[in-house]
This record gives structure tokens, C-alpha cells and sequence, in this order.
DNA sequence: TTGTAAGCGTTATCAT
DNA sequence: ATGATAACGCTTACAA
């Protein structure tokens, strides 16, 4: 069929000139953006098949436009290492949500390891661009943003001097589950944090590993439950899994003269993992030990346990992000908001053991 | 510092004018495509400076091009669903990296529901598109992918003539895991299958429904094991998770009388639930029976089990179908890439009790 | 309802 | 090493 050298693609050009009429009848008949007589917005796509014409080229488009359709968002390392965590996805959904007023669609980009110069954030023909967890390599992503002039939001992170940002009240919901905890009679509580650095070093937190953490979530959620508990212990996790909230439950839970009666985890996955070390141990939650979460992530395998935690709004982070977003790119002024955790009691905790 | 009304963009045709040059010169300074003299270059770079000239603009630069350095990939429903099958995302990650030699970022597209005529994919800047479970709904989006002439790769997904597709060897894996099974002497063998069509309901499979399915996957690993047991009794989940494998293995396990020796999951979330669900009842994993999974997926939280289960290289598919998009967008000859899981023997599977 | 015309900001080719 | 020039394919005031 196709003759063999590479024949040139219609235009919307070819097409109405072929069709008998102008450049800017042919786009609005594709467009819909003014009304056309039903004999040329036929004639004009009946010549557009004859011709094989694909439709406008949303390059060209998006040119002329000054607009792509398309936000960037800007992940920590691997993908996978992302997506691991169960409130990334929510909150994707969420701001696919926010931006579905705009058709925008969703760039997914890693901030990469730095030494590549020319990051695709660089070169990608996007509108916006949303950047979660701004620590670290994350900053560097911020900067080429600026530099682009691209309107930006940030998502649980600080990107400083007028820069939207969508954030938790991660101390107060700390400081809130530590109450809790405090209400039901318990007196030596540990707790097991997120990293506190990109090194994710396990271990105890002293006072000096804390003045060099960076992870504002991870800080701050511990600083919630200090505020209650100042001398909890605490011990980081490599991440927010189910294995590391093992290998953490284990530390604290195996020697029964230090045991705590209750451990506050900084996520839903580590609490799942010390709920398991506590179970290989022979105890009995919520009757040895309670044990509550942080996230309020719907979690698959839990079995007949309820977590008690605190239910991040993660669906909304997303579409707020998405709206503001869109607020910014109609030109008007783009907010920082503020979300608020909910407390779920479960029927992991429970009073101390007499 | 900004006048007023709003000024213009700096363009590179400005940068060139204010510098005394030509503005191929100026473009070439930016992209490095050719050399220039150091003096000039500098000048240029001040002068872009100087007049806030923010670097090229990728959108007239992907007209101009022809390409936008952006790959869609067509998710079967919400972020949400997509992101629980845990192959999804080390697939994805393998993905942007078979993408990286194009330095291309992916673009994240559900198939809507369809009543919206103006899907995203109609009019995004992408240079070609992959499909992801081509089954259902995403059929359209072949449709409008094919419209528009984008090249288009498809992953576990039929998409017929001649469009490049990644596949798995479901059913020869399937039935090397069932061959294990046999080997091990069980004679009383089940099955919990992943949904059979979009209706994802649970229950028995019958000839009847299994004449009605339409996911491929479901229906080649289904077969795999009716080659080896061809009476096996099938159950199908609602969905690949941890949950819906406990509700399958209650309604396999519960009756001691018809209580099958060895149930094969179609995934490792299911064979998780199965086992969760045989541990409810007092069943001892793997002397009382025998659970194998598929996938071969890094399951947080399994503790000391290892799941006997088919490795599928999800990572690997990912990257063979970016690079076979790559292929396409240099215009050489893609093709099919078929794969192969590698069996894990793990701690889950034994000889059935005496 | 349709046409005219002026870009959108860049890059590639080919000279010089 | 640099410059002139011609696209790239479309949208949108504005005019008729």
C-alpha cells in the first residue's frame, strides 16, 4: 500500500488544502472550539482519512499552545524503592485526581544519582512539576525546577521561600498517639523510626545521630511522641517495611528486663513487623505489648488485627497537590495546605499488663 | 526587578540578537551539538543570564524534533490497582531503564472508563505508547494509539498483528510447578486462580466460566495445571492480594474430608493467603500441605517461609519492552520477546502427609 | 460560518 | 567556527 520512500505525513495543512477550505477551519473542526457547518466538518474528515491524516500533532500543539498537558513528579531514587511505600500510591492517585481538571497527565521521573547532567527533568517538555519528599537529591531537583521557571509544588517536604507545599501534621499526630498511649497507663514506651538519613542506618538514636538527621517526617514524628515520652527509646529502621519493623521489634522486645509495654512505630509497615517480633517472642498483643502504627494504609494480610494509629489523609495530599497545581498554571495564587491526621483506635493497643 | 505588564519571555532568538549572533549559533551553544569557540559561548551564557533567558523551551524543541522524549504507559484502571500487583513495579522500574538509552520519561495513563471521548491519550506528546495487560478496556486505547500511528509495545497482552508484545511462558511455568507437585507425590491438588475477566468474581471455576474468561495470564496458568491435573478443583480470587488468598484457601481447606494436599496459587500474595488461611485452621506448612505460588516477587513479611513459586523476570520484561520502544523510534525492526520463569524451590512445598 | 495572517521557539541544513 | 534561512505543524485573534 504505502509507497516506498518515506512518504511525507499529512498535515492539517494538506488536508484543507485538499479539502477546499482554510488551515484554521480544518483545526477547528477537529478542535470543537467554534462551531462549523456539517457539510465542511464533513468534507474536512472525510479528506483527512483520504489523506491518512492523523489527527493534529500535539506536539505542534502543545507549541503553540505555550501548554503540554503533562506534570512531572519527582520521586526519591528507584522507583521501586518509591512505590514501596503504601501511602506513594494513594497519593498518586490522588494527584491524578487534582490535575484531572487540567487533562494533565503524570510524568514519572527518579531523581537521578546526580552525576548525569542533563536530568530529563531538564529537557521535558512539562507545564508543572510536584516533588515529594524533598530531602537530599531532591533539592537538586528543585533547583533545575526554579531554573526552568516551572510552577512547583512540594509535598511533605521544605522547599523553602514561597514554594506551595502540602504537609502533615506528622508532630501533633505523633504527640497525639503518644497520649494514647499515655491515657491507657503505659510508662516505658519505645519507639522505631523511619530513616533518618539516606544512609538508613539501623541502630538507636542518640542525640547526636538526631542533629544530623534530614528527614523532616522522620523528626518530626519523634519529636511528637517526646514530647510525651522524652526519654523513649528509639530505634530507626533502614525503611518502612514489615521486615525492618521486625528486625526493630526484635532489638527492643527480646530482652525481658528492658521490654517496653508499648512501641510506637512510625509507619503501619514497621508496626506490622513488631507485632510479628513480638508474636515469634510468645507475646500477646495487645495484652503483652501495644503496639501502634502511623499511616492508616489499608493493609493487605493483617489477619483479625486492627492497627491503632493515625489515618493520613493520603488521597487528599495527592489531589491537593493536583489542585493547587492546576491553580498555578490558570495563573492565580497557588496555597500551602495543611492536612491533619485521624486517630484510629484498634485492638492493638491496650492497658499494660498488671 | 520585573517590569510590570507582563514581559515576554526571554527567547533564544533574543539572547542571540543582544549577543551579536546568529541564533544557530546561540542554539548550539545550549544543545552542544557543535563546537564554538569558548569566547563566544561565554558571551552567549552571560547574555542569557542577563536577560533571564531560561534555556530552550522543550516544547518548541520536541516540534521541532519531532520527538518529545516521552513514553505513555497505559495502566488497566486507578494507579491504585495497577500498583498492588507487586511485578508492576520492578516492571515499571525495568522500564524506565530500557528507556534510559533514549534518556525518555514515562508517562503514567489510565484507560478511562471510557464515556470520555477526549482520552489523554489522544492528545499527549508521547513518541510511542506501551500497554500494559491488554485486556478489556485497554483494547481502546490500542485503538486510539493505532490512530494516531504511535509506535506501540504490548506487555502480557495480545494485541495481534503485528505489534510487538512481551510474553510470558505462563503455562510451561505453570505446569513445572504442578510437575513439582506431582513429583512430590500429592494427588489431591487445588488451584486459586487470579480473576478470570473484569467481573473479578470469586467461586469455582467451572467449564462454564472458564469458557467466559478473558484474562489470558488467569487462563494460560490454569491450563499449565490442568496438563498435570486435569481434575484439579479451581477456585478464582478476586484479585491478586494477601486477603483474597485467605478467603480461596478457607473455602479450600475448611472441609478436612475434601481437603486438598498441595494448592497452587496463581500468585505469591494468594499462596501467602493460603498459607495464612491453613495456619488459621491448625495446618502445618508444609507437612500437613503444600502451597506454591507464582511470581517470585520479594514478599515483605513472610517470615521464616520461603514461598516455593516460578521467578517471572519482571524486571527484565520491563526493560525489553523500553527497548524495544527504542528500536522503534530508531526506526529498526522490533519484535517479540517471549520469557521465561525459573522455578524457586522454597519451604512451603513437601511430600503430603502418610 | 469561514478566511487571513501572524506567530509559537526551536533546530537542521547548508553555505561561508 | 559561525551565519542565513527554512522549516516543524498548529492555533487563534481578527477580519470578512
Amino acid at each position: 500500500m504505502a509507497s516506498s520512500s518515506a512518504p511525507r505525513r499529512a498535515t492539517l495543512a494538506d488536508v484543507a488544502r485538499a479539502a477546499g477550505v482554510s488551515t484554521s477551519t480544518a483545526s477547528v473542526v477537529f478542535s470543537g472550539k467554534t462551531k462549523v457547518s456539517d457539510a465542511t466538518s464533513e468534507r474536512v474528515r472525510a479528506t483527512a482519512v483520504d489523506l491518512g491524516y492523523l489527527g493534529p500533532d500535539p506536539r505542534a500543539a502543545s507549541l503553540r499552545r505555550g501548554r503540554s498537558g503533562i506534570v512531572a513528579v519527582v520521586l526519591e531514587g528507584q522507583l521501586r524503592t518509591a512505590f514501596l511505600d503504601p501511602v506513594t500510591i494513594p497519593m498518586m492517585d490522588g494527584l491524578t485526581d487534582g490535575l484531572a481538571s487540567l487533562g494533565a497527565g503524570v510524568l514519572l521521573l527518579r531523581d537521578e544519582p546526580g552525576e548525569d547532567e542533563a536530568s530529563p527533568l531538564t529537557t521535558a517538555p512539562v507545564d508543572a512539576v510536584v516533588l515529594i519528599g524533598c530531602s537530599g537529591r531532591t533539592r537538586a531537583s528543585l533547583e533545575v525546577v526554579r531554573s526552568r521557571g516551572l510552577p512547583v509544588v512540594v509535598i511533605e517536604g521544605d522547599a523553602g521561600e514561597g514554594v506551595p507545599q502540602i504537609s502533615l501534621d506528622n508532630r501533633e499526630a505523633a504527640n497525639g498517639l503518644a497520649r494514647h498511649i499515655r491515657r491507657l497507663g503505659h510508662e516505658r514506651v519505645a519507639t522505631v523510626t523511619l530513616p533518618l538519613d539516606s544512609y538508613r542506618e539501623r541502630g538507636v538514636v542518640n542525640a547526636e545521630r538526631l542533629a544530623r538527621a534530614s528527614v523532616d517526617v522522620t523528626i518530626d514524628r519523634l519529636a511528637g511522641v517526646r514530647e510525651v515520652y522524652p526519654d523513649a527509646l528509639a530505634v530507626s529502621a533502614g525503611s518502612s517495611s514489615i521486615d525492618e519493623g521486625v528486625i526493630a521489634g526484635r532489638a527492643l522486645l527480646a530482652d525481658s528486663s528492658t521490654r517496653p509495654t508499648a512501641v510506637l512505630a512510625q509507619s503501619d509497615l514497621l508496626a506490622v513487623g513488631v507485632i510479628r517480633a513480638a508474636e515469634e517472642l510468645g507475646l500477646r498483643v495487645p495484652e503483652d505489648i501495644s503496639v501502634a502504627g502511623f499511616d492508616g494504609i489499608t493493609l493487605d494480610g493483617m489477619g483479625p488485627h486492627v492497627l491503632t494509629t493515625m489515618v493520613q489523609p493520603a488521597v487528599e495530599k495527592g489531589r491537593a497537590a493536583g489542585e493547587q497545581i492546576a491553580r498555578m498554571l490558570r495563573g492565580e495564587h497557588a496555597a500551602s495546605l495543611h492536612f491533619t491526621c485521624r486517630f484510629r483506635a484498634g485492638t492493638t493497643t491496650a492497658q499494660p499488663p498488671a
